[in-house]
DNA sequence: TCTAACCCTGCGCG
DNA sequence: ACGCGCAGGGTTA
């Protein structure tokens, strides 16, 4: 019988609820390639999932190898809805966000639709031993050779293949760590090779999606209550944090990265050069010469915003994240010239602060050379902040 | 707790 | 043009 052509399905949704081009170009999955103009591919539990949107629609097409038969019972769309993490309701989250946090109210409205994806958490731990001093394009560009080279091909979109992301054991081979240094891995190969021995042979795959939040886990495993948010973040989550941390090429920032984006732990707050950043510019960590990123500033900024915004706040530091990314500089606010007279309370050391802020903010014109085919003037915001503070006792 | 070294690339500057 | 410094979603020893 002859195949039919793999049919498009849509499911409702508005670009407040997901926005798909921030969603797959934030930096949270690197797997992600437009196959077409305003479509979006990559493999999936072995089939390939294409991705379109309009304004009140999300279209979705699976294609699976020739070898394999199409499934009597498609499973695409629960595959989809677990994939994507489609159930919370993200305005409300937004308004929650913002509700508690001014500077958060200020800068998310330009990046609606930024949802966290739960990602198979071997190919999170993997992707992010790539990101370690490393920019989002080349870690895709990594991520893609490991896929090329040790994964299945599942597909063709037009002449691209796509293949599937290799499994610990495929990338547990004698020779990986050499071939991966050929291909530009650089010290990272050996993280790689390391990890996925370990993984394969040692713990097992099911080691590391045990360590999954039992209320969101992989994809086909059923849900189970994971306990109170503490300071530090639920006590799975430690768990799951400091058992990472045993792997080669696992710092506490990667770790977090696989705690949020591949297990599910919503509270981890991956802090990297850029989050730490946006700490010290928009939450007054400290920022003198000396006030490098320690271990314990580390757990600090984490707890910060995990009071700051709650359960969800690696969510929150996401989007704010990616309102700080060069790749979406041109969606920053522009105003000619600002002035806002703002009071904000807020503790440090123990001691509560009453700041009357003044922010001007000053419009940049900076050329980016970085996406040659939009060689367009970018703005950028500068905040100038002249503070007066006075300290009250707590 | 603090430093250098680590692979490789792209950008800015002299 | 070309070389150099520097940073890019850090981790290791």
């Amino acid at each position: 019988m002859a195949l039919r052509a793999a049919e498009w399905h849509r499911l409702p949704t508005s670009l407040t609820e997901l926005c798909l081009d921030t969603t797959l170009r934030c930096g949270q999955s690197f797997r992600w390639r437009r196959s077409a103009d305003d479509e979006w591919s990559c493999t999936l539990h072995g089939r390939l999932l294409s991705l379109k949107q309009d304004a009140h629609h999300l279209h979705y097409r699976a294609i699976y190898p020739s070898h394999a038969a199409t499934p009597h019972h498609d499973d695409t769309l629960a595959l989809l809805t677990h994939y994507l993490n489609l159930a919370p309701n993200l305005a409300r989250l937004y308004e929650q966000w913002g509700a508690s946090d001014a500077n958060f109210q200020k800068r998310a409205p330009r990046f609606a639709g930024v949802r966290i994806l739960r990602q198979d958490a071997w190919e999170a731990l993997i992707g992010f031993i790539c990101s370690s001093n490393n920019n989002i394009s080349r870690i895709s560009a990594m991520v893609h050779n490991l896929c090329l080279h040790y994964g299945a091909l599942i597909a063709h979109v037009g002449d691209t293949p796509y293949h599937d992301f290799p499994s610990p054991d495929s990338l547990s081979g004698p020779s990986v760590e050499a071939h991966l240094r050929e291909l530009g891995f650089g010290y990272r190969a050996k993280y790689i090779a390391k990890t996925a021995q370990v993984v394969a042979r040692e713990k097992g795959l099911k080691w590391l999606q045990d360590l999954s939040n039992p209320e969101c886990p992989q994809f086909g495993t059923p849900a189970s209550p994971a306990g109170p948010l503490l300071p530090g973040g639920r006590e799975g989550y430690r768990a799951a944090h400091e058992q990472l941390l045993q792997l080669s090429g696992v710092g506490p920032k990667v770790a977090d990265c696989v705690c949020l984006f591949g297990l599910g732990w919503s509270e981890a707050v991956p802090v990297d050069t850029h989050v730490w950043q946006i700490a010290q510019r928009d939450y007054k960590f400290g920022k003198g010469r000396n006030s490098s990123m320690t271990a314990g500033i580390y757990v600090a900024v984490g707890d910060y915003f995990r009071k700051l915004w709650g359960k969800e706040a690696g969510w929150a530091h996401s989007v704010l994240f990616t309102a700080d990314l060069r790749a979406f500089s041109e969606r920053l606010v522009k105003k000619e010239e600002v002035k806002e007279q703002e009071t904000q309370v807020k503790l440090e050391h123990g001691e509560e602060v009453v700041e009357q802020v003044e922010k001007k903010e000053v419009v940049k014109s900076k050329r980016v050379k970085n996406e040659p085919e939009e060689e367009k003037m970018l703005v950028e915001v500068q905040t100038e902040v002249v503070r007066r503070s006075k300290r009250r006792k707590a």
